[in-house]
Formats: structure tokens, sequence, C-alpha cells
DNA sequence: CGGCCTATCTATCGAGCGATCACTTCCACG
DNA sequence: CGTGGAAGTGATCGCTCGATAGATAGGCCG
């Protein structure tokens, strides 16, 4: 039959092009790590490889591009409101949150990249994840113990425990994508149900513990 | 000063040299990953790098060794018998368990090797952690089933959700392996008292959701 | 002490990869 | 219509890395 059409040279504007590499990129890096080599890179993006340097002056540069990509915009404010709104039960908040936050988490690029630059060894995980201790798990514990009739943070502080706690939470989750996109095993279906189990199963748990935890140390 | 003195030449017996490349494989892939080269590692093993192809055909064998080592002994059967010890109340066996596999899987080797080979998309990860759910996941449930009066696994099959519960809980204690050794975090120093507390929470919120799914499955 | 076996080393090959440069091709604009 | 500048390419450099081969030397045995 006919040879393979070669696609002709298409020419792009420089912005188009360079969106258009980075976000290959970024899907290229994800599945083979950041030791894929550029050739490969290229050849998947339909150009030739020197044309990735027109664009971005370093493999390394490249690699920071992708970061940017994948941990900007991540972030939703509303989480932080959808956690302060104590018009709604605080079980409600928990569930919903932790199933908005899940959607934004338990993506392919996601997992992967932030598996791969822990490995790596940069920093931008404990970035994140300080932000997250600071924005969220503050937020779930002070609110799991105003629910359960709790002290506030302000008059107890938190305990290490506490953040073990939702720390696990979080890791329970976390791990759902890491199953599926890292080790590649099949999970439930029905995530948003697996989710719902997790929460509730954290909220008929933790407040025990928690109540421990507080009186140990208002007794210190 | 003197110049840094050269080791003299040692000549070493070919099955010691044979374990000391492989203890040092393990140790120098564990850091940096399998794209490390075989020069680096022949260098903190004070040899040359030539050296380790007389006792490895290629640095994929090198690698499969490396995983040899790590996997290998990882397992211990003990584990199913404590679950089993009926002797026992199953809230201290599996509080027990817990902590007994929190010590052999909170390690720097482990917990790098396993996400280097999940990254890589070895099946190892996925053979794995089949075996922790055959022989550790069901009795995990069957015993806290038991432990709250809900029917054996024999009677009602183990749902869905009653695994992703267990599975949370095992995600819960691994990720702290993974905020310590891959994302460099601090964690708490008392991990055994952590595990306690996750354990506790474990098994004070995990029946109720557990009883709910049973019941929605018996009356299908 | 001398000879031999083999553990270890020095030197090097060849492929792969990041990066560069000069050349070609397309297209907007006058 | 044709030209200048930017998009895109082919060729290639220099380094790194896995792997090989031949030279060297340590130490056990007679």
């Amino acid at each position: 039959m006919a040879a393979p059409k070669t696609p002709p040279r298409k020419r792009l504007s420089a912005d188009e092009r360079e969106r258009l590499i980075a976000r290959g990129a970024v899907a290229f890096f994800c599945e083979v790590g950041f030791g894929g080599n550029t050739r490969e890179l290229a050849k998947r993006l339909g150009i030739t490889q020197p044309l990735l340097y027109r664009y971005f002056p370093s493999k390394e540069a490249l690699i920071d591009r992708v970061y940017q990509e994948v941990y900007l915009n991540r972030w939703d404010p509303r989480w932080e409101e959808l956690l302060d709104d104590r018009s709604r039960p605080a079980r409600e908040r928990i569930v919903e949150f932790y199933r908005e936050y899940a959607k934004a988490v338990l993506s392919y690029e996601w997992i992967r990249i932030f598996m791969f630059s822990g490995l790596r060894g940069m920093n931008l995980n404990s970035r994140y994840l300080t932000l997250v201790r600071d924005r969220i798990y503050t937020r779930v514990i002070r609110e799991v113990r105003r629910e359960y009739g709790l002290p506030a943070p302000d008059e107890v502080p938190i305990a290490e425990i506490e953040f073990e706690l939702v720390w696990a939470l979080h890791a329970s989750i976390f791990y759902i994508g890491i199953r599926k996109w890292i080790y590649g095993l099949e999970i439930p279906e029905h995530v948003d149900a697996v989710i719902e189990g997790l929460a509730t199963a954290f909220l008929d748990g933790v407040p025990a513990v928690m109540a421990r935890a507080i009186r140990k140390q208002g007794t210190l």
C-alpha cells in the first residue's frame, strides 16, 4: 500500500509550538520518567529534536516547565472555603472536600510526576505538602474537634497524632492513585463511594483517639 | 600533608566480592535509582568499573540481583500465624501485626526500591501486593468481622469496600515511609505509637462501614 | 622461593544522548 | 511578486555510559 504519509512540515507560531512541546513533555516525562531522551520526545511530537532547543535552552529547563505545568493551578482555593463553611454539617463538608481533592489529585500526571520529583530529591513535594498541612489538615482537625465537642486548636494545640490521623486519610486516597498509576493495579470503579467510605470510617474512628491525645496533652 | 593513601589492591574470594557488589548495588540504586551509572557504583565500592562485569554479565543482571536482595526474605510467615492466633484478642493481634509489618516495611531500601520498581513498570509490586491482599487483608477482615459479630467471609463474601478499608490502613503506614524516604519530610519520633493510633482509629471506624456493606450485599 | 591461577586493573570501543550550527523552507508584508 | 526573518531541519560534536579485551599483580601451592 501507500507509504505512511509523512505529515507535511507544519509551521506554527512560536507560542503555539511552545505550548505543544510543553504539553507533550508533560505526557512524555510522566510516562517514562525524566531519564527519557529528547529524541524520543521529539518523535512523539512529530518534530525534530533540535527544534526543542529553539524553545527550551536545555532539557533541564524543559523539565522545570513540566513541573510548572503540573504543579500550577492544581490547588483550588475553594477547598479552604468549603471546609470553612459552617452553614453545612462538618461531616458533609469533609466528605465533599475529599471527593473534590481526589478528583484533582488522582490523575496519571499528578501521581507520577509527584513520585518522580520526590525520588529525584526535589523539594517541591515538601513545599506542596507543607501547604496541604497548613491549609487543609489544620482545618479538618479544627472542624472535627468542633463537631465532637473537643476544644478548639487555639485552646489546646494540635497534637502530633492528630496530624498523623489526617495524614492517614490523605495517604489512603493518594494511595489509590499509586495503586492504579504506579503499580498498575485495578482499583474500584466507583472511587467516590470508596472515598465516602474512607471519610466515614475516619470520622467514626478518629474522635476517640483525638480525645485521648487532647486529654493527655491537657494533663501534661 | 600526605596524599590520600590509595588502599592497596585487595584480592577477595569470588563469593565475598560478589556479595559486596550486591550489597553495594542495593545501597547505590536505592539512592540514585536504576539510572545510576556503573562507574559511580564501582567508585563507591572502591573497585574499577570493569570488575562489576566479571561478576554480573550486565547492568540489568545487577539490577535483577538488587530486586532479589530486597524482595527476598522480606515476608515473615509468622505474620499470618500472629493474625490467626485466636487465643489473643483481635484488637491486640491486629495492632501487633501492623507494628511488626511497619518494622519490616518502613526502611529506606524497601520504600525506594518498591517505588522505583513500580515506576519502571515491573510487575513485582503487583505480585507482592496480591500476596499481601490474599494472605493479610483477608485475615484482617475475617478477624474484624468476628470481633464485631459480623458474618464470616465464607458466609458473606468480602465486599470491595472492605478491602478498600484495609488498603487504607496499609497505605497510611506505607505512606509514613514515603514521607520520610521519598519526600524527605520529618516524621514522628515514635512510629509505634502512631501505628497504634492508626490501628485503633481503624478498628473504631471500620466496623460500621463494613456492617453497612454486608447488609447491602445480603439484600442484593 | 617460584610459578600459576585468577582477581583486578588500564585502555578503549561503540552506541546513545544532550547540545550546537549552518542550512533550508515557509509565510507575512510591502 | 519577491524578500527578509523566523520556523524547522540535517549533520555533527563531545561527552557519558555500558561493555570488552588484553595487561598486571596478589596470593596459594608445591
